[in-house]
Parts: structure tokens; sequence; C-alpha cells
DNA sequence: ATTCAATCACTAACATATTAGCCAGTCAAC
DNA sequence: GTTGACTGGCTAATATGTTAGTGATTGAAT
């Protein structure tokens, strides 16, 4: 009794995909003790040099609430200070730490090694079709998409079947 | 002192992307009061019928212990049951029920029609080419690829700059 | 019959994701 | 000066991700 949709979970083969090359990169991140998330914010710091909550929570990926606790810990780790900022004090400076500094500069070179490694394996030019159609999918210069209309809500729960 | 990589971040554009493409979708499942990873498991159970968890955790990219709990509060939920197999005590098997098979009924149909709908903005090559990077990018039929070789493990900990 | 490695679901501990809401600080309009 | 909408970071509650490890069960080898 297949009832197979008309399309493929394009999400989940996202997130397929994002597994197979994220595998070759998580053993070099945790080898330093960090997660997926403190290595996507320092990578951002170290471009950046400082940068405010909400535009690291952007530029990674991470919603507030969760940036809250990942800044605390890396805080408490001495990879990152805050400051709140004197002219307006709802917002925050995040800055790395001479540690972290350290710590990119030992690790980045080790991340672009991986990436020649897995350029080599995948073929260059699968790496070039994946960011080409990863920037077309992201470009929001596209006309805004419709949503499904959306029958009444029912209350599941004491449907029985 | 912008310090930037020689590549991009391709996982965090993957995870934008795919961002991208759910934030279509999100609306339509907490809709129906379930969370997008009780979705996956509906749809590869109303492809399948019957399945393990060790099925659905390959099949939904859901890691084991996750798989736990949310096959609990799905069973709580009266959208699964659960029968531990007779021949082996170890194993056991996940089925949907009378009120999953409705829900899913309702709510497939709504997700097809929103493909279509993102089909039409994207336009249907790059919905093509989207399939087609991501099985490429899946497929592992590729040699086998090398790691970095890591430093040895210092104790960052201790580490001040 | 016993040993032993492998399997499977599960638990535990911690980090992050998601949704909702809170609270102080800012700023423009009154 | 007050009000009121807004902003930015935060808390709370729940669900899931990640890593390590447990315990019962199985099956093959002794």
């Amino acid at each position: 009794m297949s009832r197979k949709l008309a399309y493929r979970n394009l999400p989940q083969l996202f997130l397929k995909a994002r597994e197979e090359l994220l595998c070759h990169f998580r053993p070099i991140i945790t080898h330093f003790g960090l997660t997926e998330q403190q290595w996507r914010i320092l990578r951002a710091l170290a471009e950046n040099d400082q940068m405010e909550p909400r535009e690291i929570c952007e530029t990674c990926h991470i919603l507030s609430p969760s940036m809250t606790g990942v800044l605390s810990r890396m805080e408490e780790m001495d990879l990152i200070t805050r400051e709140r900022m004197a002219e307006d004090q709802r917002r925050v400076l995040v800055r790395m730490t001479p540690k972290s500094e350290k710590l990119v500069a030992e690790l980045g070179p080790l991340i672009v090694e991986q990436y020649k490694i897995i350029e080599q394996a995948f073929g260059a030019e699968l790496i070039k079709q994946l960011y080409d159609v990863m920037d077309k999918v992201i470009a929001a210069e596209r006309a805004p998409i419709a949503r499904v209309s959306l029958p009444p809500k029912k209350d599941w729960t004491n449907i029985t079947g």
C-alpha cells in the first residue's frame, strides 16, 4: 500500500547531502573541542573582527535563543568576549580572544586542506555546480512564493481514526 | 583583518538553502500539530506500511537516541504503534494508526501542491538541477575520501593566548 | 552448554532548535 | 516629559541532535 507523494522529499535530500559533506569536517572540528556552531561563529568572527549577536545569528543561521547559550559557553571557554555598547545599551559587541585567534590559525588551514581533498574526490565540476545551485536557491530576488490554503485547524488530539 | 578561508562554507550554504525551501512547508506541517521529524517519519511509513526503528533512522536521517523520544511521543499521540517482534525480541515494528492515515491523507496533497507552487517559482529547470546535484553528492560510489592528518590533541582549555 | 562478539533499542548528559513571551533600552510623535 | 511602537538580547518550555554507554537478545564459535 505504497502511497508515494509525487515529489521526492527535497529538504530531506538537503539534509543527507549536507551530512555527506559535513562528516568530513566534523572530526577536525571536534578534535579541537569545538561544536559545529562554535566553529561557524569563529569563522565568521575571523572575517569580521567584531560582530553583534544578531549579525552572527543571520550569518551563521543560528536562532537568537540558541545564540544566547552558545555565546555564553564560548565566553566561558575564553573563545570570545562580550561587551555592551555605550551608545546603545541594548546592543552587544562580540570579539575573538587571543586564544581563539590561535585556534583558528591552526584549524583554518586544516579545513581548507579537507576542502581540497573533497574537491578532488567530487570533481571540481560538481563543486562548482553545488555552489551554483545553492546560490540560485538562496537568491531571494524571486517573486514571493504563495502558500497553499490550509483547511480549518482541526484538533487532531481527539480523532480516533 | 579579514582572514577569509579559500572556500566558502559549503555545509552552511546547504543549511541556508534547505531553510529557504523548508520555510514553505513548515507552516503546513505545524498546522497539523506535527514537527518536521514526525512528518518525515509518517511520510516514510506511508510508503512502507511497516518499518523497524533502525530503518526509519536511516531513511529519515534521525539518530537512534532521538528516534526513541520521537516515537514515544508519536505513540502517545496515537500516530503510530510499536510492537516487539516475536522472532527477535530485540527488534520492533512501527506502524501507522487509522488516525495518522487520515492525517497523511489530508496533509500529503497539500505538500504536493506546495511543491508545485515552488516549482513554478523556482523554475522546473532549477528543481531538476537540484535533484541532480543532490543525488551526485549523495552517491557513494565515490572513492573513499581521505582525511587531513590532525595535529596531536592539545588541551585548549588552558591556553591563554 | 558456554563463551563471545555483534545487534538493537534504550538511557544519560549535554548542546542546539523551535516557539512564545519578557524586559530594558531607544526613538519618534505627541 | 510622556506615551507608545519598536528593537535587541534574554528566559522558559519543549523537541531534537550528538556522543557515549547500558542491558537484553541473538547467533556463531567453541
